[in-house]
RNA sequence: GGGAGUUUAGCUCAGUUGGUUUAGAGCAUCUGCCUUACAAGCAGAGGGUCGGCGGUUCGACCCCGUCAACUCCCACCA
């Protein structure tokens, strides 16, 4: 066989060529078999998504996972599918259809529809073809959707069997309103972010015993500071001081005052009567006031309690309240109560039996309980409101402040809080096994930190809101009858029965189902079972085998969203764990840390990147940069790294190839007898290197049984690199043009073919490519099984390492005295280890560009001398030698030799020590200070000479 | 406000029950090499008082306390 192999690896056309052939051979699909199974269920990525630096870690991540495990000899099955993604596919259609000039609102729901199906049919599937790209071995035969019909019908099942265990009930609460997606919003799905506001104080007249009239609100003209420190006025803003000085006929001899907190000066005006100050970040608002609140033991307002005040501008008369709930410190310790638009204004609302009075339309404007600014915008409204109440007086002052407001994940418009009638899950009793589960570690959390946080909030769980106010999605299997009635029913079928019996007198044909649809994770938490029809077809041969699941892969922030609930779903509709394992990613951030993001632009085109590099590097780039629990910086020179790599291999390849055709029967290689038997440099080489794979190999299982996929690679780069490319390679390299042992070239065929079997489930694509130009194959690698991993001789381990370390000093001597390459030394070693130096001399004269190599029973003269451990070397050049730089270095040595000893003899000399250290510690330390003061000795001779 | 995590070489990180030659790797840096597999390479080198302080111990990067900086999560005083 031979082959023209280019000069770099080119990896586009290799990565066709084998993706498509693994496809062929239906190497990816799984049956249930007798064999141990290895399921994964991917994270279903949106179907509007487009493959991103998140997913190619994740599903490089799974694939490594998968691809191991396939080659354990195990039944590995990875299911790919997408996710409907309500909002956000939605959303992009309603953009599409825009710029068709097609508005969401002149459509029915079904034309609606028709047109989100056909736009999901052609893009819909894209990252799943990306998925490819990268190499992903995935059962393309299990592909699901979370809208396919059966899985659908799976959802609403689930949903009214909750519904009729009273875990889903309908209620009014409050939710985040999406005012540009018009939905609700689940919690998780609200980001807060901290935002620059005004905190405006605003006067509320007490309606005590003054007539409320238009005129009274501003019939004086004296002025008050708003000095809220009090230090240099005699009037304060505490409605105490205004309810005596109103009793005392207060003067109007204040004057107008600095405003110590903005800086700027504002004329106030103070009224003859009783004001109550409020603060409040959210003006446009009063207009839905139905209270004012104070701290029942804030004495500064003990006189106002059970008093009323009046809205101003809308002049409606609401109470004063008392509540612990109100913070006295902040503001002025007065708190308007709007109960349809704030969370906590709406619990006490409901504690004190308070109005809620909505102010807005769905899309954030004023509606027409609002009173004034109808039809106008929240934040325009703000501002005219803010100067109609500057004007009128009622604004004391403004602060700035920040506080978090809450923006939609989706949209990034800031959240209302509104009431509304919503579908919620009631969360508590099914989180109870959830959470049990995890702090047992019978789901075990990879890294474990995220036990925390995840205990953390399934002991506070919220009830789950999962009605969305959208068409694309599972919609809502409850029937109203127009009058208040409601049953939840599959169909609509069902549903007429439910009423015949539940309301006979319902006019069942003019019923109509909810128009809302369900949060997108109501169908991803049955994702792990319902692939197999564990739900729709319980007890089926598939869902025995395959489930629970072996690991989850994912993202740590959608812990509460996906993987709290997968875990609540799986005990529920399974009575059983969904996985054994999850493994968090990291967060991939950008070279400077920074989240990865559309609108920061540093996002890289993975699919670019691929081309360029190839899916290994890619691949290779990614999981070395990612530390198991860390986030991972991502810099495209990790790809480099990666790209570098494949070169590397690809050349190593090229040498081996070389020596195929001059192959010379010179006798076997006797190296599995064991060292005993070692003659040839040869045969040490290959001994070592055998058993110096059989080392990374069991290090290599420990990591990955551990997660520590990125380690596993490193270790893995660096037996390819360093030891079987510096090392292994350049020791049994023939000469130009010379002969290699046949049994040699076999050996060494064994050798790359167990590296790249090693090195599959990081980069497929190479590996693959290498197994078949090696040697003429039956199989492929993607599915050829490891075999039992044998123990590693140490005593080779070490006499390869004794050899290296050689090596390495003597190139070093040979560099600092300038020797070009060419010039060959005389190497005279003075030993106690003549067996071991006898079987690597040959490789060391080759190294080191030795003509020579004796033994030497006393120091050499005219030499450069070199200390390693216990040996000496002699080296002999044709050159003027600097023996100065070499005595400079010995000193350093020496130095720091001695050093080393006083440590250790102090430590012996320590009593305690020696009392109270293990016998192996001690037999060590000991060891330690004999081995430091041979050393010493052999330098101090050596310098001697 | 509550909780979690991090801090080791210029950068990114290892360091597995406290003792293994007075701390390891990759990348970057420096020096010398176009040596017939590879300059996308080869050979070699330099670089750290393990965030500060205190404690436990014969012995601390490792355990405890404390301070500092950064990160994240949860709850938010309008």
């Amino acid at each position: 066989m031979s082959m023209e192999l280019s000069k770099n690896y080119e990896p586009v056309a290799i990565e066709n060529k084998w993706y498509s052939h693994w496809l062929d051979k239906q190497y990816f699909n799984s049956v249930p078999d007798e064999r141990e199974p290895y399921t994964i269920v991917i994270p279903p990525p949106n179907v509007t998504g487009v493959l991103h630096m998140g997913h190619c870690l994740n599903n490089s991540i799974q694939d490594i996972l998968i691809r191991r495990a396939r080659m354990q000899g195990k039944n590995a099955c990875w299911v790919p599918g997408t996710d409907h993604a309500s909002i956000a596919t939605e959303a992009k259609v309603v953009a599409m259809l825009r710029e068709r000039g097609i508005t969401k609102s002149s459509l029915s729901r079904d034309e609606f529809l028709g047109y989100a199906w056909e736009w999901k049919e052609k893009y819909g599937g894209i990252i799943l073809e990306q998925l490819k790209k990268l190499g992903c071995s995935l059962d393309w035969n299990r592909t699901s959707f979370t809208m396919d019909p059966a899985y659908y019908e799976s959802i609403i099942k689930v949903f009214v069997s909750l519904y009729e265990k009273g875990v889903i009930y309908r209620g009014k609460r409050m939710i985040n309103w999406d005012v540009k997606a018009l939905t609700a919003l689940s919690d998780e799905e609200v980001i807060r972010k901290e935002t620059k506001q005004q905190l405006y104080f605003l006067k509320y007249k007490i309606d005590d015993r003054l007539q409320m009239t238009d005129d009274s609100r501003r019939d004086d003209g004296s002025q008050l500071t708003n000095d809220s420190t009090g230090t240099s006025n005699n009037y304060q803003l505490s409605p105490d001081n205004y309810s005596k000085e109103d009793s005392l006929q207060m003067s109007d001899d204040s004057g107008q005052m600095k405003d110590d907190s903005t800086g700027t000066s504002v004329n106030y005006q103070l009224s003859t009567v009783n004001y109550i100050t409020i603060a409040t970040v959210r003006p446009e608002t009063i207009m839905g006031d139905t209270a004012i609140a104070v701290h029942p033991d804030d004495e500064r307002y003990k006189h106002l309690h059970g008093k009323f005040a009046i809205v101003p501008l809308i002049n409606r008369r609401i109470p004063i309240i008392t509540d612990e709930y109100v913070t006295m410190e902040f503001g002025t310790g007065a708190l308007k109560v709007t109960p349809a638009h704030d969370m906590n204004d709406n619990q006490l609302g409901q504690k004190h039996g308070l109005e809620v009075i909505d102010i807005f339309n769905d899309d954030g404007t004023l509606g027409t309980d609002a009173q004034i600014y109808i039809g106008e915008d929240r934040f325009v409204a703000r501002k005219k409101i803010v100067a109609e109440l500057e004007e009128k007086g009622f604004l004391l002052k403004k602060e700035d402040y920040t506080s978090e407001v809450g923006y939609s994940e989706r949209t990034d418009s800031v959240v209302e809080p509104r009431l509304s009638l919503q579908w919620w899950v009631s969360m508590k009793d099914i989180a109870t096994p959830a959470l049990k589960s995890v702090l047992d570690e019978e789901i075990a959390f990879y890294p474990p930190k995220f036990k925390n946080l995840y205990r953390q909030w399934m002991e506070n769980i919220k009830d789950w809101c999962i009605s969305r106010q959208l068409w694309w999605g599972h919609r809502i299997p409850a029937w109203y009858d127009g009058e208040g009635n409601f049953v939840v029913a599959e169909n609509e079928a069902d549903a007429i029965e439910k009423f015949k019996i539940q309301n006979p007198n319902t006019k069942t044909e003019s019923i109509h189902q909810d128009e809302d649809c369900l949060d997108t994770w109501f169908s991803s938490w049955l994702w792990p079972f319902e692939v197999f029809k564990g739900f729709s077809d319980p007890g089926n041969a598939e869902a025995k085998y395959y489930y629970p699941t072996n690991t989850l892969v994912t993202a740590p922030e959608i812990i509460f969203f996906w993987v709290a609930r997968m875990i609540m779903a799986g005990y529920e509709y399974m009575g059983e764990k969904p996985f054994n394992a999850v493994y968090f990613t990291g967060i991939v951030r950008d070279k400077q840390g920074r989240k990865m993001s559309k609108s920061l632009g540093n996002s890289p085109d993975m699919l670019a990147l691929i081309d360029q590099y190839g899916a290994d590097a890619v691949r290779f780039g990614i999981m070395v940069a990612s530390p198991a629990g860390n986030d991972i910086l991502f810099d495209e020179s990790s790809l480099e790294q990666g790209r570098n790599f494949n070169n590397k291999m690809w050349n190593a390849l090229k040498l081996i190839k070389m020596w195929e055709g001059r192959k010379v029967d010179s006798g076997q290689m006797i190296v599995e007898s064991g060292q005993a038997a070692v003659s040839s440099g040869n045969e040490f080489a290959v001994l070592w290197f055998e058993n110096r794979l059989n080392e990374v190999k069991v290090s290599v299982d420990e990591m990955m049984n551990q997660f520590r996929l990125s380690e596993a690679l490193k270790t893995i780069y660096s037996l390819i690199w360093d030891d079987f490319c510096s090392w292994y390679l350049e020791w049994v390299k023939p000469g130009f043009e010379q002969p290699v042992n046949a049994a040699l070239y076999e050996k060494t065929i064994v050798f790359f073919t167990e590296l790249m079997q090693l090195l599959h489930p990081f980069m497929p694509f190479i590996t693959e490519e290498i197994y078949h130009a090696l040697a003429e194959r039956n199989d492929d690698l993607c599915v050829n099984q490891y075999e039992k991993i044998e123990a590693a001789d140490k005593e080779i381990l070490e006499q390869g390492k004794l050899l290296k370390d050689t090596i390495t000093a003597l190139r070093d001597v040979r560099n600092k005295q300038e020797l070009k390459p060419k010039e060959t030394i005389a190497l005279h070693i003075q030993t106690t280890d003549r067996n071991t130096f006898g079987k690597i001399e040959s490789l060391l004269a080759k190294q080191l560009n030795a003509k020579s190599i004796d033994y030497a029973g006393e120091p050499v003269s005219n030499t450069i001398t070199t200390v390693l451990g216990k040996d000496k070397f002699y080296i002999e050049t044709e050159k003027p030698q600097d023996t100065g730089k070499q005595h400079e270095e010995m000193l350093k040595e020496l130095n720091h030799l001695k050093g080393f000893l006083l440590s250790v003899e102090k430590k012996l000399g320590n009593e305690k020590f020696v009392q109270n250290a293990k016998p192996e510690v001690l037999a060590m330390e000991q060891k330690k200070k004999a081995d430091a003061e041979t050393k010493i000795k052999v330098i101090e001779e050596s310098l001697g000479v």
